[in-house]
DNA sequence: CAGCTGACAGATTTCAATATCTGTCATTCC
DNA sequence: GGAATGACAGATATTGAAATCTGTCAGCTG
């Protein structure tokens, strides 16, 4: 128990969320413990959120939103055009949820559980985000005549489901079997190929 | 208990597993309980099956098969373009699921806990079947000229894995949605604009 | 007095004893 | 004699009593 006598703010609760899940994994994590791992009592956690559902998604919405910024730096980056940019953005994607579910699969197998608890909520919510930068870049390239789309955001969102496979946790154990690469090119390709093409 | 003293078999067997599986559900469904209701002991059922997973193995299978013939008439339907016969033979794998999953979402319940337990055996042949039907179809519309693909087995298989969504039992809960219909459409085409397109 | 504590009620989880099930096989039955 | 039985050992599931957890709140503390 380190008590750390800083003050104790919503931050440094997430802090000790975290680890205590990656310690306890998400079914044996309490609020007891990330209290004990603080050194204050369970009450004081519940000062800062309201129930223990809520301090999950809390802790969910971070670790997903580390994705969406590394992502937002591709759909910003100005000298790439449209169609390597939808292809870098989807591969960069599929790359980071692959490698966090290769580098620690159990921390994975727990967010993943956190997601499904929170699929209506955060991860709407996220999916959210995600899909309308998506349509950013499919926007971009509709207006420079590279793509052919009537809608930017529906082709955006059915980019995004026709690639389910590679980023929805569900598949993880899929990604580490040898073809995927191959794979995941096939499905890009024949995406890609159908935004270029006369409507 | 309808002891019915006609001969036991291999079917009967797995129609009476198929009921009790519907009555009790994946978990609570029990050897025991099929051979109560065939009225036999249940030693007598492991002469036809060497092991409860072998039963539930073969009523899974049964349970796929019935789709697979289903979606071959499409893929042998002479008449119809191979844009046309794309789109109906996804379309009816699509229908099939989401009719079986929204008339009785209990057994569907039961059989995709039944599919998640036999992914490695059934329904990896399951799935072989379908992409065999489906690269059928684009190497029928490549050598019309209709498409242009390099490989029809690889995005036969590209086909598939991008409406996974649209087939793929753990996303069921997904079909009772307003939008599923648009949403399914705009993959769709995107997917069709893909193969038509030149390489 | 703002922040923290710890005791509390009701809900949930754990654990160990008990019951049921799986798979085998020597024996019985037509 | 080929098919079916039922007793059995080990594995798995069920159950209910005890332990722990969640969320609240009156009171303590600095």
């Amino acid at each position: 128990m380190p008590p750390t006598s800083e003050t104790l703010t919503a931050e440094r609760i997430l802090e000790a969320t975290e680890e205590v899940l990656r310690r306890h994994g998400p079914a044996k994590a309490t609020v007891v413990d990330v209290a004990r791992a603080l050194g204050v009592s369970h009450g004081s956690v519940y000062r800062h959120f309201r129930t223990k559902s809520a301090l999950r998604e809390a802790v969910t919405k971070r670790w997903l939103d580390r994705t969406t910024e590394l992502l937002a730096a591709i759909v910003a980056a100005p000298d790439l055009d449209p169609e390597t940019r939808v292809r870098e953005w989807l591969a960069a994607l599929f790359a980071a949820k692959r490698r966090k579910a290769l580098a620690d699969p159990e921390l994975f197998a727990t967010y993943s559980v956190l997601t499904t608890e929170t699929a209506e909520t955060v991860v709407g919510a996220h999916i959210t985000e995600l899909t309308d930068q998506l349509t950013e870049i499919v926007r971009a390239g509709t207006a420079a005549g590279t793509f052919t789309v009537d809608d930017p955001a529906v082709t955006a969102g059915a980019l995004f489901r026709a690639t389910d496979r590679f980023h929805d946790p569900h598949y993880a154990r899929e990604w580490e079997r040898p073809g995927v690469e191959g794979e995941f090119e096939a499905v890009l390709d024949l995406l890609v190929r159908g935004l270029r093409a006369a409507a």
